[in-house]
DNA sequence: CTCACTGCAAACTATTTGCATCGTA
DNA sequence: TACGATGCAAATAGTTTGCAGTGAG
């Protein structure tokens, strides 16, 4: 459970209110190191202990943790958005056939370099999606 | 127009018949190198030539053009998939804020071992995704 | 002449929105 | 107490599916 008061502290100080709902949020995201959860799944998690929260407020809060910085929203070609913690910078592997996303360390830095352009363009992130099997689902294994 | 012809023999050596509607969808896509199409805007397109054209039938036609490798499908956060021709390796700048997709040449076997694992993941492809504001779109331009 | 392909319409999934009510600061 | 946040339900957007009819090989 890293960083939860940090994560509640800074959230406060972008201007949001802090209530039952958020805070419920952010700790099922900051329980999920490395889940990649979906809405639908924190939505799920925090249902258990809070039963009436609604899609609306998961995905409002969502957008505003996202605004802050705080989580990063990922598009892997699942068909839905995953979220994380934002943290040292990784690539993601994502097994087209189970779903199962792990992360990689490295220099996204690095990446940044390789493909940097003098035209104006400001990147605020740099997103690396591995596709690909797993081994437990490639069908090339024996 | 680049490999019509190419596009429609490779398509027909993979097994599928080749129709009206598929040469019609293979044609526009081969007249939009630049611009990332998406389904419904494939659709459109065709539409134009052909009227009576299914949603169901460009959606069916796109995963089969995904399959037989001849394009791409790119999720880039904007909520939608784009595909594209498969060409040479670069990676995408987004601008968040006009939704404009640029291509960015640029060396994806270099990001692969930048992020590779000897842990038995057979990766099938890369995509580099760098969003950020170009020029026009930029709020911190004076 | 057969089986893959098509159009249609409905279903589905993920996400967004409008609005009356509620509760944090 | 004021205004931002919530829950609900309906709306929207993108995509998928089932099926009866059609046409490419």
């Amino acid at each position: 459970m890293p960083h939860l008061q940090e994560l509640v502290a800074q959230f406060r100080e972008h201007g949001y209110k802090m209530t039952p709902q958020r805070r419920a949020i952010i700790e099922v995201i900051a329980g999920c190191t490395a889940l990649h959860p979906t809405a639908e799944q924190i939505h799920d998690r925090v249902t258990v202990r809070m039963p009436d929260i609604s899609r609306a407020t998961v995905y409002n809060t969502l957008r505003e943790l996202v605004a802050t910085g705080q989580i990063f929203e990922l598009s892997l070609g699942l068909g839905m958005r995953h979220y994380e913690l934002s943290h040292d910078e990784h690539a993601h592997l994502v097994c087209v056939k189970c779903g199962e996303i792990r992360d990689v360390p490295g220099d996204l830095g690095r990446v940044a370099m390789l493909f940097h352009q003098d035209d104006g363009f400001r990147s605020i992130r740099h997103e690396v999606t591995i596709s690909g099997y797993c081994a437990a689902c490639d069908p090339a294994r024996s």
